[in-house]
DNA sequence: CCTAAGCTTAAAGTGAACTTTAAGGTCAAG
DNA sequence: CTTGACCTTAAAGTTCACTTTAAGCTTAGG
């Protein structure tokens, strides 16, 4: 496949593509005779999972950790369980930040909810107040809720 | 509050809190006769309120926007439901990074069992292969999951 | 044969979110 | 009355993740 068509299936531009691999998130495409690249068709199955990790917060330098690859330089056989204990971080770090978006969605919530349902006719800075102590109050709800779940 | 203290108790640093009174995140500080900013307390609240929103995944652009504050272009009392209504498209917007997230979480953990309950003493290569095709099985009972769900 | 689409490279540019630097004013303590 | 911590500004620098540019191949179609 060239990177045309790569682009185009993985709907990354061929800019991209050409960035990770010089970047060795994907591996050195082989070249034709005319120097195009000959990406083999797993990249699209590596693309997805390099945007996945994007979309899910990792950097590029952390995907490249973790990606699986022989061309690293632990990359021989032996390198299974340290790729395993890196993943377990980071699904740690994935659930801590699940917990952070729940709680900012709450907060979200109590805005909007003090915002449409609170008193009207405030002039601004009354409803600023009020709107932060709103947030105040959710945030001790969330301190009892955690409190309770321990 | 002098901007050590704003910046000791916030955690944030002192640079970053010029820069956020200068990109409008922070109304412009009070001077006192020496020139010094002088913060109030609320600003406190609402660097919080900063930092949430950019661990939620708002730009400061963004969260410019949706803070509440008497100093936008839109700034007048009239301004709540749109704010409610961006405020919801957030949430809508948090949700959509929740199951992102989800999904993500759920091809990690697919990885590492693959990784740690696989076949021993496979190349590299052959490994790889048997990783790539755990995800795609993760994508498949995720679609029928989503499927069931709907 | 010529043109246009598609490929190559290296290098420079972009935007977000800050940080660092440089040059200087203020102020309490010794 | 000087040292050092703390403050000021404007401007330049940094990192990440790319994109754009410039100059130049290759290849299929009219």
């Amino acid at each position: 496949m060239r990177i045309g068509e790569l682009a185009q299936r993985s709907g990354l531009s061929a800019s991209r593509l050409r960035f990770y691999e010089s970047a060795g998130l994907i591996g050195p495409a082989e070249r034709g005779a005319n120097g195009y690249r000959a990406f083999p068709a797993e990249t699209l199955t590596r693309l997805e999972l390099i945007t996945g990790a994007q979309r899910a917060g990792f950097t590029l330098d952390e995907i490249r950790g973790l990606l699986p690859g022989c061309d690293g330089p632990a990359g021989e056989v032996g390198h299974a369980p340290q790729i395993a204990a890196a993943l377990r971080r980071k699904v740690g770090e994935i659930e801590a930040l699940q917990h952070r978006l729940e709680t900012s969605k709450i907060r979200l919530l109590a805005i909007v909810d003090s915002l449409e349902n609170g008193p009207q006719g405030l002039d601004c800075a009354a409803n600023t107040r009020r709107v932060l102590d709103g947030i105040k109050r959710t945030d001790i709800k969330e301190a009892a809720a955690k409190e309770a779940a321990e």
